[in-house]
DNA sequence: CGACTTTGACCCGCGC
DNA sequence: GCGCGGGTCAAAGTCG
């Protein structure tokens, strides 16, 4: 299973396919055992030398320690998990739902997306992703100041601005970004403020970042999507306390921190502020939601997969406590 | 001096 | 064909 594509999406608090400013932590897995200088989507990680051993290049050497073929394995086959349970929550949805309000309402494609691209061969998801990449759209909505005017939505990629329109429907002026921090990158950025909420930004990225992420993101409070779910707030982090080997890359188990419990995601949704009038369609959202958390909690996948995560975190505590 | 922002001009698709 | 509106370009200005 090669999660090159995925992203945190919103709508979802977990990771899938959507959102191209962070990197899903089921990505992370993968890509913390490869260099993330030289990240392939056909799997570097899995790749071995003449000699048998996996390459490692770009690992701490903890990490050289316990990385080997049996963990990308296990790992792999965790992640063909979690991806299948989030095509069953496409399934999920589209039986408590019309289609049509599917598409409408949800934006629930991401998800389909996903189960869509689950192909038989690397080559063959490279290539799907690739076609992907092409059309790739999510909307974010960010919380700002009201009195702050600038359009400058941190999602810890470099930006540089382009254009600023002032569009027909929304006094506000409509800015226009590209990302900056790779050549060649082709992701662009439309900022504007909400017609109803100047104090919401509505952030529409266009295409997939061909970098990783130039900063370790920290989720620090609650973005909605275009429908009202929740979905974090990414900000750049400070940079002096942010170093190339940062366990984002570097540490395995920093996934977990991007993977909340079902505790974590109930806490999240109930401290999430109502931005949006209350109507039918917010209600059964709502419940959605609710479904999803409690399936999610059921989930004995789920819970095999959060236990082994927690498991691994707890072992490499214990490492550097010995250490 | 390089990176970034500003802003008017230009391009292009679409509807009439 | 024409006008409109969204998106992009690029020269000039700004900033650290």
């Amino acid at each position: 299973m090669n999660t090159a594509s995925l992203g945190r999406s919103p709508g979802l608090p977990f990771a899938i396919e959507g959102n191209p400013f962070l990197d899903t932590s089921l990505d992370l897995k993968i890509n913390s055992f490869g260099n993330p200088e030289n990240h392939n989507p056909m799997g570097d990680a899995a790749r071995e030398d003449d000699d048998g051993d996996i390459r490692r290049q770009g690992l701490s050497p903890k990490q050289k320690d316990i990385v080997s073929v049996e963990e990308f394995n296990r790992i792999t086959a965790e992640n063909k998990k979690l991806t299948e349970m989030l095509c069953r929550y496409g399934d999920l949805q589209s039986q408590m739902v019309p289609r049509k309000r599917k598409l409408e309402e949800y934006e629930w494609d991401n998800v389909i997306k996903i189960c869509e691209n689950s192909a038989n061969s690397d080559e063959e998801l490279y290539l799907r992703t690739q076609e992907s990449t092409r059309t790739k759209v999510s909307r974010v909505y960010v919380q700002v100041d009201p009195s702050d005017m600038s359009l400058n939505v941190k999602d810890g990629y470099h930006w540089r601005k382009y254009g600023q329109k002032v569009t027909r429907d929304n006094p506000s002026p409509r800015a226009y970004f590209k990302c900056s921090f790779a050549p060649r990158c082709p992701v662009k950025k439309k900022v504007q403020r909400s017609v109803n909420n100047p104090s919401l930004l509505v952030a529409t990225y266009e295409g997939e970042h061909n970098h990783r992420s130039p900063a370790e993101p920290k989720i620090t409070s609650q973005s909605f999507t275009s429908k009202g779910q929740p979905n974090p707030v990414l900000v750049t982090p400070n940079p002096s306390s942010h170093k190339t080997n940062s366990s984002w890359y570097s540490n395995p188990s920093a996934a977990l921190d991007l993977f909340p419990s079902p505790r974590q995601i109930t806490n999240r949704l109930a401290k999430q502020p109502v931005h949006e009038t209350k109507s039918e369609a917010d209600s059964i959202k709502q419940l959605l939601v609710q479904q999803m958390v409690s399936s999610l909690t059921k989930d004995p996948n789920f819970a095999e997969a959060l236990v082994t995560k927690i498991s691994e975190r707890i072992f490499e505590q214990e490492i550097q406590e010995f250490v």
